[in-house]
DNA sequence: TTGTATGCGTTATCAA
DNA sequence: TTGATAACGCATACAA
């Protein structure tokens, strides 16, 4: 793709050479004093300026010809745009709706713009119809002060090709989620929100509990093994052993996400695991897994405890009230604190990258009571 | 904000003249080449590809120094960016959230990013937290192509500041849902929608409806108007006086959208109105409708036959599906449409802007029956 | 404190 | 078909 666009008038923007004639100076008298250098004597400055404004001039009209000069002594302009590389499904999700909704509203206060990069799925979400392999031309240009990752975005080409463009590589890079070298990142603290959910259930006289894990993604394998490392440290501060008494499932990617979890709770009742709560990777897992309770005539949360993940999703009771005992996590912090940072190492504010975790909360609802046996 | 950021090693990439001189030409010749202009010789063209290629020339690495060239004869780049407007709320509503799918699927194939411009909400999407006084630096600088205007950004000052910036007011503009001056336009046929809802419930045998309408928005307040054109339509179709059988509700804006709704019925009933069907706003309203008749004692469709509007959330009956009659919007399609026409203006496929209004369906489910009276 | 000269990398005009 | 030269508008080193 090259020139011509549907424009007419090409639109003649003032220069410093009108300014320059027009108040009897030297043009560079004139770049110094729009950039207000204290070499430029006052007086002059300010007929300077005046004329300026009187004549419309805007710098961002001519930012070609700056940005040529500036090349020279290596400098680089902000261009206050940010680049946010997506899995397509922030729209359907809130958990990402969240996550974006807090990116969105540190950019617009800091007046950044967001430019959106999704892998590429089509208007259903479900198709994917073009995978990263080169990145927008707006990233050659140079047009990109920093960039976002969300979900396995990390694991995806994109770092690769950001680290590899002479044009970005500069550039800071804010991994959300999970860590990512090369990178900063806001993360969940997943382990603690494993802790406190195992502490509840020992609290409550539980002992025997079966996590249970849908199909994993890279982001979902690497948050299983956080939770797992707090589930047991739960475990163990009680002086129990948690290889005893903690029932992981195993995945089976070709089952759906639903299967998963109906498939391991039948089979723990079946090979007579006596569990009496269970852990479910997020809200969504924990719908599945009531249903998958109730087929086997187990009620939640008389006959078996139920604990989600993320409180974005609720569990309804008969009465239309969330009953779902869960984790919730600060997704529109995490969005917040990720531009935060981002924008901070933008600006050169921060000068390294930064990683922070954000801690969670046990929301204590209905779903979790004492164990029946 | 100036200059600055936080990189370091200023990436200085290969030029024109590096070219030049490994293959023994000039410059220009290597420029002519470049853009495979038929003057220069076959084999030199491909000498000077294949050095360029050997070399690492990228074009978009020296895009300032084209930009700057280009001016002169008013030739203008393709930036590869479109700016969306939007009120801050499409990751909250699948209203939106549909046709930005599409908007972002037709991008997504054409290599055409989106960059967000959002009316600025603050994370909860409530408070307002800073309104469009200026458009973003990259306006000005000339590096976006086109805009798409989103909901009641018509009446917002974006279309001023679009038209009245210099860098873009050549550029083409869509506005999405309604006409605006100046723009192309993607619309839903409301009247259409509104007529057919009309038409179905007088052949059940309804005649006196009542219209149901929650606090306007300027968009709202125009979708209105075209749908009860499509009432009056229906009735005089079917040989029926609109104003004898047509009953429109007042809004009063300081009510919350539910207890318009709730009033507006409760009204209706204590006038002695003889309605046996509503017309909600949309499906939420319908939503509200049917909690507002069932307070009165009355239920659907057995009392009051219900529409909504929409086809973005379900009522739900006792079995937990979709009882909702409504008019089903091609929300995706209007994204999908929306992109490919300006993309189309941008790269000068289409001279005009261009108007369409795309079909809607009347989708017939369980809220609607015979009238019982 | 201000003016002069040069370069940034490209495109465009005009000769050769 | 190619080469020389002049913009494009700004920043900067250096001279005045």
């Amino acid at each position: 793709m090259t020139e011509q666009g549907a424009n007419q008038q090409p639109h003649k923007p003032v220069t410093m050479q009108e300014i320059a004639d027009r108040c009897g100076v030297n043009k560079n008298t004139v770049s110094l004093a729009l950039r207000s250098d204290p070499r430029v004597a006052v007086a002059t400055a300010h007929r300077i300026l005046a004329v300026a404004e009187e004549m419309g001039y805007n710098p961002l009209y001519n930012d070609a010809a700056r940005r040529l000069a500036l090349r020279k002594s290596g400098k680089r302009i902000i261009n206050q745009v940010v680049a946010l590389f997506y899995e397509g499904n922030f729209t359907h999700h809130r958990y990402y709706a969240e996550i974006f909704d807090g990116l969105s509203e540190v950019c617009t206060l800091t007046d950044f713009q967001i430019l959106l990069v999704p892998r590429s799925f089509d208007a259903q979400g479900k198709r994917l119809i073009r995978e990263f392999k080169t990145l927008p031309p707006i990233f050659s240009r140079g047009d990109i002060d920093g960039a976002i990752l969300i979900d396995d975005m990390r694991f995806s080409k994109v770092p690769h090709l950001l680290f590899r463009e002479p044009s970005f590589r500069a550039c800071p890079v804010m991994s959300l989620l999970w860590p990512a070298p090369g990178c900063s990142s806001v993360l969940t603290d997943d382990e603690q929100g494993g802790y406190l959910s195992v502490r509840h259930l020992l609290a409550l006289g539980h002992r025997h509990i079966l996590h249970c894990w849908g199909p994993e993604s890279h982001l979902g394998h690497y948050l299983a093994k956080q939770r797992v490392l707090g589930y047991r440290r739960a475990y163990q501060e009680a002086g129990l052993d948690p290889e005893q008494y903690l029932h992981a499932t195993v995945v089976e990617p070709y089952l759906s996400a639903y299967e998963n979890v109906a498939r391991r709770i039948q089979d723990a009742c079946r090979q007579g695991v006596p569990f009496t709560a269970v852990l479910a990777q997020n809200d969504t897992g924990a719908g599945y897994a009531r249903q998958a309770l109730a087929e086997l005539g187990l009620r939640v949360p008389q006959d078996v405890s139920l604990i989600g993940f993320d409180d974005t999703e609720p569990l309804l009771d008969d009465a239309r009230q969330n009953m779902l005992t869960t984790v919730h996590l600060p997704l529109v912090d995490v969005g917040r604190e990720g531009a935060k940072l981002l924008l901070g190492r933008i600006r050169g504010e921060i000068a390294e990258d930064t990683s922070i975790t954000l801690p969670v909360e046990l929301i204590v609802r209905g779903s979790t009571g004492p164990p029946a046996r």
